[in-house]
Order: structure tokens, then sequence, then C-alpha cells
DNA sequence: GCAAAATGTGGGAACGTTTGCGCAGCGGGC
DNA sequence: GCCCGCTGCGCAAACGTTCCCACATTTTGC
């Protein structure tokens, strides 16, 4: 099943052959056509690591990401793979843990494995600046690092939380709540912000007590409503806001648990979607941020800058930002008093 | 960053820094702390390709799944990913889908690849065929097919659709419906076996009318919703088996909307667990699949056929059974009447 | 009708490793 | 003192492609 093999059946040397059936380089339509007929009979299959070593690159494309379980990316995750599939490349899956030490090693190893172009959600600069002299094309998908290696697709976040705050806002809510993430990776810091633009632009205050910061999993959702209810009653939210899914997957319990009305007690919208919150009780409503979309963007970047590789100006990398898209469902309605 | 250039500033030949670097073979201290030393300070990396062209084997392992929404499968996948890593392997993810024409060409270009080993959850007879042709080690997983190719992992799905319908039984149900997959796949068809052995070990009829078998997906669930409350009253069940999550999705919500309360109208118990069904209003009643375990020890499987890869006799496969276990929630409760 | 260009084919080097084989040197057992 | 075996190392052959170059043959242009 070599393709000397298939070259001795069909009479041709190794080279006639190889170009017979790449398509590349002059053959005669009648050699071209036995060599492949050969070449099928045979059940011929080229050897991607022999053809990687000369060619210098392996048709794999490395997807580096904090986890799977995160309905983000797991989305992403799916969008990409089918993408790449239809381009003729695999995916090879990378998960750090969020381990910034873990992310350097994948790196190095992917670039060892000679993969055409490096998808990647994390962003310790080490890894980043490897990615980076190592010439893979790279593209950084929700995350913005500060020092990008290529092109960054990223969530519109300052304007979706400021959009999803002035929802809030707009049914005359005051005290508004945050559960936000850490303020270290920039869409956590973005949501932030865009919070608190919108409050300002309404001129309403923004309160610390109301603001809750941790990492985003489902214990922070369930703290963030034991702080909250502490507060005395007229300095308790009548809205919430939570910056991602899984932190309200804590949060929703947690208020069901304590007899918290949504919404009649309290509005409550959620950043990203999720089947959980689509089939809450209340239908939970959402700024989806569109996973999907940023996945298929991504990818496209991407195959883009490995089919023009040889003209490519690493340096110079464009930012995109996906926008968020409100969906109303039944966890808001207008404040009370 | 060649072997060859790290050879040229130790001042030794090029097998003596491949021996020094790799460990086998005979060096001399000196020369191999040297050498390590210059790949060290040169940033050596070896070129996968390169080492995997002539050694034929890549450090890759091909995972194929139908998808990764399902929470079943990218539990699996990142617990095998992460098992991988430990050992040194890289995961090419292949998503097909549940396309059989897919499955197959996905095997193809794994072998292609020369990965080590395969993890495959489809079960299209001739992509397995393939594989055992190629005598790559392989490990089925979840559903068993029909030829396999080697070891198979698969849930105890008979056992514990007994004991989930056993469950139901002990609290005095008699009327048991149950949402199937289809037959064809066999976890599909163990789980409705298992549901049917219990009925008849308590002698309880099983009856048609309370049988609905669909693809498991959310619109599954809704429609067996529909269609079981259309029965007359005394004709409808007083409990419900679902034997998957993903159908659970829907028939949760039209349960709700059609205000039929959990347990007091009907008990629900759920075959696989979810984050869905843990946070629902009851919590739900599930039988877990331990998919995480499946995958662990599938892979460790793996793992080891690809270790013992000589003495492989490739024939000869072992099925496992990994267990289910009951996970008493709050949406079962004692028969009415 | 002849040079020039185009066409089809083969030879062989290269991609970066690993590894079997052989050879030199050296120490120990008798 | 001789032979054997062991150690450390280098040579060179693979692994299976691709692709540049060269050569022979045909076609084209004038």
């Amino acid at each position: 099943m070599d393709l000397r093999q298939v070259a001795a059946v069909s009479g041709v040397s190794l080279s006639t052959a190889s170009r017979a059936l790449s398509g590349s380089g002059r053959v005669s339509d009648t050699t071209r056509q036995r060599v492949r007929r050969v070449a099928e009979d045979l059940g011929y299959r080229p050897n991607a690591l022999a053809r990687g070593l000369r060619t210098s690159h392996s048709r794999l494309v490395g997807l580096v990401v904090t986890n799977l379980v995160n309905a983000s990316f797991h989305t992403i995750a799916e969008v990409v793979h089918n993408r790449l599939k239809v381009a003729g490349y695999h995916l090879v899956l990378c998960i750090t843990g969020g381990d910034a030490e873990e992310e350097r090693a994948y790196v190095e190893t992917l670039r060892d494995h000679n993969v055409d172009g490096v998808m990647v959600v994390g962003s310790d600069p080490a890894a980043i600046e490897q990615l980076r002299r190592t010439g893979i094309p790279t593209v950084h998908l929700a995350r913005q690092p500060r020092n990008p290696a290529g092109d960054c697709v990223l969530g519109a976040d300052l304007e979706g939380a400021r959009e999803a705050t002035r929802h809030l806002l707009g049914l005359s809510h005051r005290r508004i709540a945050l559960v936000a993430g850490p303020s270290t990776v920039t869409s956590g810091y973005e949501r932030f912000a865009g919070y608190r633009l919108a409050l300002d632009e309404a001129g309403v205050p923004c309160r610390d007590e109301l603001i809750f910061q941790g990492p985003l999993e489902p214990a922070s959702g369930a703290e963030a409503v034991a702080r909250l209810l502490a507060l005395p009653g007229r300095r308790r939210p009548t809205a919430v806001l939570v910056t991602n899914h899984e932190a309200a997957f804590g949060l929703l319990p947690a208020l069901r648990e304590r007899r918290v009305r949504i919404p009649d007690d309290l509005s409550v919208l959620c950043y990203e979607d999720a089947d959980l919150l689509r089939w809450w009780d209340p239908a939970i409503t959402v700024m989806n941020n569109n996973a999907a979309r940023m996945g298929e963007l991504a990818v496209n970047i991407l195959l883009e800058r490995i089919a023009a590789k040889a003209d490519a100006d690493a340096a110079a990398w464009t930012e995109y930002r996906v926008g968020a898209q409100l969906v109303v469902r039944d966890s808001c309605v207008v404040a009370k008093s």
C-alpha cells in the first residue's frame, strides 16, 4: 500500500505516480487514470506523516480550550470541528483546565506535531509568545490576550453587558446586582465595564454591595445569593445580571431554595444561553453571546490565514467582535415600587 | 533546531545525539548530559512527524464520537483527553453526527495519520471492519458493535434499566411508561430489555400504549408527553422512565407546560444524569450511567493495548460493563391509589 | 524544416528521525 | 599474554512522501 507499490503495478516511476495522484504537475491523462485506478484497486492511502514531513504541514489544527463542560466551549469545539472537516483538516483537542503551564506545554507539542494552525482560548503570555515565534497561524478565541499572536475573535462583551443592563434599567430597576467573573480575563472585565457604563449613562449609582466577583462556577452563584439576601430589605437588589451561565447554575437553585420568586421578587438576566436557562421555570432572559458564530468566524479566519501562509504578515492582526443578542423570556419584569 | 544541529554543536554524531536524548541505547553519562544541555539551550524539539514516520507511531489517539453536545460524550471526551495527556498522547477528535459515511471516512483518515489507537462510539460495520484490518488498537465505547474490532466498554444498561424500573415498581407503580431510544443501538435495546425484564419479574404486564420509541432528542420527549396524556384517565401512567437525558430535556418542560406535577401526578426517573436534572424543580431521580468512569476505563484499556502492541491478539477482545447507580432525588414517590 | 517551447516521464535528493551494524578501545578472566 | 565481552560511538539505511532537475519526445511558431 506504498506509493511505490502503486507505481510498480502501474508501470510508472514513483514521481509520476505521485503526480498522477496529487494532480499537480504534468501527467498524461491516460497515465493519470491508470495510476488512479491502480491506487483505488490496491486501496492505497497516502501516509499523512510522510507527506507532512516532506511538505511540513500536517492538515491538523489545534484547539486549545480550558474545558469542554462549559456549553460555550463544547459548542465552539463542535462548530470548529465541523468547519475543519469540510476543509480537509483534523482537530487536535487540548484541554488546559485553565492552567497556564498546561497551555504552554500544549502549544509546544502542537508545534512538534507541525499543526497548520492553532485556535486558543487561553491567554498565557508565555504560550502566546511561543506561538508567535513559531509563526504558526493563530487565532485567539473569546479571550483577548495582551500580546496576540494572531487575529482575535471576541464577543462584544462590553456592548452586550451594557445592553443587558439597559434592558433592566428600562424595566425601572435601579438596584441591579452583578455576578461577575474575575477581571483578569478580558471578557470578565468587559462585561463588568459594560454594566458600569450603562449605570453611569442612566445616572444610577454603582454600589459595591451589589457587586459580587468570583470564579465563574456554580458555587459563586450560590454564594452571591447568600450575600445579596443578607442585605437589609431596602438595599436588596430588584434585579441581577449574571455574567456567565455556569454561575447561573448555582444562583438559580439557590434562589429557589430560599423561596425567592423570579421574576416577582427578583428579575434575573444571564449572559450566555444554555439549555438549563431556556427550560428553567420561568424561562430565563439571556444575552446570547453566539458562541457558535464565534467559533465559525474564528475557524474561517484561521483557514484563510493558513491558505495565505506565504504572504502572511504575522504581526498584522485584526480583532473581530461578535455581537450578543438579547433573548427576552420570562425572568425580567418591571420593578415594583 | 534540528537534531543535526544539536549533534553538531555537541560535537557528536547524529545517532549519538538521538540516543542521548531518547535514553535508549548506550551513551556515556558525560555525553548524554552534554547533549541534553545543548538541546535545552538551543530549544530543540523533536519533529513528531519525522519520528512518527520512522517509528510508525504518532502518539495520537483518535476519538470518534457522534456529537459533543450530549453531556455523556463531552464528559467522556474530557476524561479521555486528560488521561491521554498524562500518558503523553494527544487526542484527535472526530465528530460524526451519527453519519455512518462520516464514521468510515474518519477511520480512514485516522489511519492515514498513523494514530496509535482509536476509541469509537459509533457502530458502522464497514468502519469497524476497516479498523480491524488495519490492526490499530481499538476500543468501543458505549455502543456494542456487531463485529467488534477490539475491547468494548459499555454501560450495564440492561441491569441499570432493570434496577430503575424496579425502583418504580417498589414504589407501587404499575403503569410505568417508557421513553426509549431506537432499538438499533445496543444501549437503547438493552435499556428497553431491562425495563421489560423488571416488569416481567414483577408480573406486571408490559403495555404498548405506555411505550414510546423515537430518536433520543428533546422533541421525542415532548411528543411522548403528548401521547401519554392523550390516554384516558385510568390508562395513564403513574410513572415514566426516560432512557436518556436529552429526551428528558423535552419531556420535563412539556410536563410543566401541561401542568402535570412531578412527582404528585407523575413520577419521573431518567437514565443518565445531567445538570438540568439535578437542578430541576423537583430534582430528578436518575440512574447515573457513569460516563466518566466509562471513558476512564476505556482509555486505560486502550493504552494497555497500545503498550502491549507486539503480542496483541487482536481477535481476542473483552467486554467490560460499567454499572449504573441510582441517585434518588425528589421526582419519584409512592403511587397514589 | 528547424529552433524553440511545451509536454510527459524518471532519477534522486530531501524532510528529521530511529536503529541495526560494525569498529575501536579497554578491562578482566584464565 | 591472549581472547572475549562490554562500552561508547559513528555510518548509513530506512520510513513514505514531494518536488526540483534533467532528459526525451512531441508540438508549435516562423
